[in-house]
DNA sequence: CGCTCTATTGATAAACCTCAAATACAGTGG
DNA sequence: CCACTGTATTTGAGGTTTATCAATAGAGCG
């Protein structure tokens, strides 16, 4: 099976495999699962048995992690060239959030019995592996700070800039949200209300700071808003 | 130059290393370096450059994390046969946290340089730590949501469940807490302020949940505590 | 016994959520 | 092209939670 030149590319210079020699990188890419998803298609839900890896090659996934009492928080966005549920390569485990995708979103993976043989025989995989997981938990932690100390308008201003991170595309106005964004999905990425959200939004409109619409926004003054998330 | 049996024992049932056969592990132990904390010792602080890996052996780690406006967050205990600082695998970066001795505290402590060559060495290693990683990834997630969706009472009762697990001994009068905790640690673990941590507190003391000293927590009832933790 | 550090408690205020109602927007089918 | 329908958003009022501040009490230590 001929490896497909445009996956191997991405999977070069992913996260997870970049600086893996070619041959190495075509038996990773040959081994893994290649899967295409609409949008809003749910690759695996929080509780499912974690049997793969994926690995995001185009669009985007959401991972989200849900509360009993009905309250939902956004983890973090996956880009192409991020790898998620590292957890697949312990068996047992499930997963602890739920992943969708966010537009037409392709994606490869390895199951944990793949994933475990790959890093014994690679074992830079092992460690590319652990730095994804190291970084991922160095993120939530910071997050998690930010929650402890920060008001909401400061944390909203975070959100804004962090999604505007994971795939904002500049256009004359400003950088734009290329994908469909709610108040309410903003409120559960800073952990705070819709209403909330709204309401500072508005703020940063009349401040000339966004311009915001239904289901998306454009930051037309990153400066203003960066030091607002640093300051508050 | 021989191991020690007791460290090559805590070694062998430690969440880094356990699973390895014998020759393994004291290849591993003779690498690492052995070192005694006094209380409040730090170990690392925050924004040093991450240089080694630790595992305690005996006593226990807080690791800290500190907001530039002031605010201090714990994110969480490192006790015996646990490992930290994995962050230090990789070049270039800083400790995320502060590390400080709880009571008198033992480590063992490899460089990069070397737990590089042991994770080559055995790939098992590498794919042990990785499961560290995830599994602490997990744990802040859930705290994360946690503080997203749940009000400070309940915070406060899972907080002193998780203190307990990590070490309350049993005594006569219920599950105490052998170390000296205060409120104002408390209230950096569950994310809140002291006073409000010492208000809860006697409202569960004079409920009969607990007893509550300077720095000293008895739980006595441990059931009404998880189920209100639980359910709010 | 006095000193220092921790904890308690009360009063007050700020931040933010909740709920309700009105409004804007995008797509659909006539 | 326009009315219609279902969401998404805005905005206001009011209430709750929790932080803040201040003052007091208690515990341990030399």
């Amino acid at each position: 099976m001929k490896p497909d030149p445009d996956i191997l590319k991405i999977l070069k210079s992913s996260e997870f495999a970049s600086g893996l020699k070619q041959e190495k990188l075509i038996d990773v890419l040959t081994q893994g699962r290649h899967a295409r998803l609409e949008s809003d298609d749910i690759l695996f839900s929080q509780g499912d048995p974690a049997v793969s890896c994926h690995l995001v090659l185009k669009g985007r996934l959401k991972l989200t992690k849900l509360h009993e009492q009905g309250r939902e928080a956004i983890v973090r966005y996956i880009d192409p060239g991020q790898l998620t549920a590292a957890i697949a390569v312990f068996k047992g485990s499930e997963y602890p959030v739920t992943a969708l995708a966010v537009g037409r979103t392709e994606i490869l993976s390895w199951n944990r019995k793949i994933m475990v043989h790959l890093m014994f025989k690679y074992p830079e995989l092992a460690i590319k592996l652990l730095e994804v997981a190291v970084t991922r938990l160095d993120e939530i932690q910071t997050r998690y700070l930010e929650l402890v100390a920060e008001q909401v308008d400061q944390r909203i201003a975070r959100t804004l800039l962090r999604i505007m991170k994971h795939g904002g595309i500049k256009t004359s106005a400003g950088i734009e949200i290329p994908f469909p964004i709610s108040r309410q999905e903003m409120a559960d990425y800073a952990g705070t209300t819709l209403f909330t959200v709204s309401r500072t939004l508005s703020v940063w409109e009349k401040k000339g700071w966004i311009k915001s619409g239904r289901e998306k926004i454009t930051i037309t003054n990153v400066h203003a808003l960066v030091l607002f998330s640093e300051i508050g």
